[in-house]
DNA sequence: TGCGACAACTAAAGCGCTTTAAGAGAATGG
DNA sequence: CCATTCTCTTAAAGCGCTTTAGTTGTCGCA
């Protein structure tokens, strides 16, 4: 393992042997006009020479600017785990750079933004935040602070995929392949859960399938959707759905176990939407069609609001109301969806 | 979301508010001894008055001590979750912190260890690394590190679970469940596969099973195992193993899929053994039997062997010997594996 | 020749903290 | 009563960088 610390150069040790200041050093590493042709060159040389890198805590230090965005996500999850890539993608065009932070035994989700906030951190981002209202508001009053996939408040600006667009976009998809007897799958209840069901009952009533309105009790987990496909294979056969719309991928995922295992194939003989297009949707062997969140674009919306409050200056400060970003989610088609059968 | 910077109050604050200098207030505020109880009291009040937060990058960058401990993982790996979460807390009982950095579109592993490097972590812990060995060891030469997962190389320490133990408690429950016919179900080239596949064999041979060793081409993702799966159950019956142990969930899982759907009851016609420990094998519908890598043992250990190497000096420089630390796997019983039907 | 304008550079003052070395009292003791 | 030893404080020197204000030297032009 070890090794003692081999003493890294400094900025002083460049601009020695470069033969120039440590301020020229400075701008000529920083690509800030200035300093001459030769002069860049000579530090450059000596840089490569030397293997120099910036301290970056001294850097923030002095520049007062960090540059940096605090990430606070849950590690075990997999949505998550695709928006800190597509975050640190998005932080990576604006020149910022992403300091995570998760929430573990030892330290919950305040915790968790308290340090990112130690690391001065120029804007918070929160996905899926559990947080309280009110702690929610301290700290966007402490730091510009988004949160991903929920509402905004006060001081905090959300960034969402619509779940009204969603839903619009699942339903408009079966109905094109033939389907009617479309059912939707609840989740938990809470804001989420809401907006989805209302959105299958704004879509279902769009084409004109008012009278088809058909929500069973779900949930979050793989075994809820499980049971939600027992009670409804449970039904006698005219009431059953031709096609499920779930709450959630795991919840889908876990009725389709049971609808495979009770002899039905999937899609000729049901249908199925997920919501999340999460990693096991996309298996081979799961093939689940789903309504992405489209993790991409939440990211860059995110940071693209971030950014603009920091060269923007401070937005609509003394009014504490917070504006929302929403964006279109997409439709991703697989195998577990198909023409309804005759 | 915005708001302007309120000014977070610093230590020179801290220390007016509180009538003494700013030495005694870092002291105090630090849990040094030196300052006499009225000055603790006062200093403790004025910070929580002010509520007062040191800047870390500041504290660091005076204190040539970090305290920080940089994290190279794979944001979307459930396993690296896990050892996240555990190095965090087994860091934490170290008074350490974590820094994580992650391979994205625009960083590769390398470049994610800069990053790292350039917090000036204190030591380098990398999950399951697909770094050429020359840059590891390149790494381990700039700062302590330890590689999880995998051997060591030169100065960089292997923390990981012996695979030759995973496999001997496969194959002792399943014997002890009666079975003798147990077939491995290999992975993908490398290492870790011919270290589980040595380590099956030896085991069988250990149970006088030397003649029932047998090896089925697999791999590591679902479909590789329903491939598998295929093949085996296109066998006569009599040459069908009655248990699989699978190189890992992933491959154990697809393999599961086919079989059920196959027909085959599971534990009853055939048991199953996945190794990882990972979420979906833990979900109650799929609830199949696996060996842990342990992770919070390897984390343990990762901190440990980092922890010793701060303060007991560099160890064994010149000597570029490498030592690994191999932990013992846990096998984790569920419902995925039975008796040997009659 | 002399003066302003400009380009290229640098000395030095921080950033917010830690730490060292030294100072000021109070307490001890001969 | 003065020397000695403590205990408690603090001024000041950094940490490695950025940035401001200022210096130096060159050139053009009246």
């Amino acid at each position: 393992m070890g090794s003692p610390p081999p003493a890294r150069p400094r900025l002083v040790d460049v601009a020695q042997a470069a033969g120039v200041s440590t301020a020229t050093a400075s701008l000529v590493l920083r690509g800030r006009p200035g300093p001459s042709g030769a002069a860049r060159e000579s530090v450059h040389a000596a840089a490569a020479r030397l293997g120099y890198r910036p301290d970056r805590n001294a850097s923030l230090l002095a520049a007062r600017r960090t540059h940096l965005l605090g990430v606070l996500f849950d590690v075990s999850s997999p949505f998550h785990a695709e928006l800190v890539t597509a975050l640190d993608e998005a932080a990576g065009e604006h020149g910022l750079d992403l300091v995570l932070s998760t929430v573990t035994g030892r330290r919950d989700e305040a915790g968790a933004a308290d340090l990112l906030l130690d690391f001065r951190c120029e804007g918070l981002v929160i996905l899926g935040p559990t947080l309280k209202r009110s702690a929610l508001v301290d700290l966007g009053g402490r730091c510009p602070t988004v949160v991903v996939g929920r509402s905004g408040t006060g001081p905090v600006t959300g960034v969402l995929a619509s779940d009204r667009v969603g839903l619009e976009l699942a339903v408009d998809h079966l109905a094109r392949l033939g389907h009617r007897q479309i059912a939707y799958v609840d989740g938990p209840p809470g804001s989420i859960a809401t907006a989805r069901r209302r959105g299958y009952r704004q879509a279902m009533r769009h084409h004109g399938l008012d009278g088809e309105i058909d929500i069973v009790a779900g949930g979050v987990t793989e075994s809820a959707g499980a049971s939600t496909a027992h009670a409804v294979l449970g039904r006698p056969r005219r009431q059953r759905p031709t096609a499920l719309i779930a709450y959630n991928d795991r919840c889908a995922i876990g009725a389709r176990d049971v609808i495979m295992r009770h002899g039905i194939e999937i899609p000729e003989g049901l249908s199925i939407i997920g919501y999340d297009d999460s990693p096991p949707a996309r298996l081979g062997t799961v093939d689940l069609t789903s309504i992405s969140q489209d993790p991409v674009g939440l990211a860059r919306a995110t940071v693209a609001t971030l950014a603009r409050s920091f060269d923007g200056e401070a937005v609509a400060q003394g009014s504490s109301r917070h504006t929302d970003v929403v964006i279109s989610p997409r439709l991703v088609i697989r195998g577990s969806t198909g023409p309804v059968s005759a």
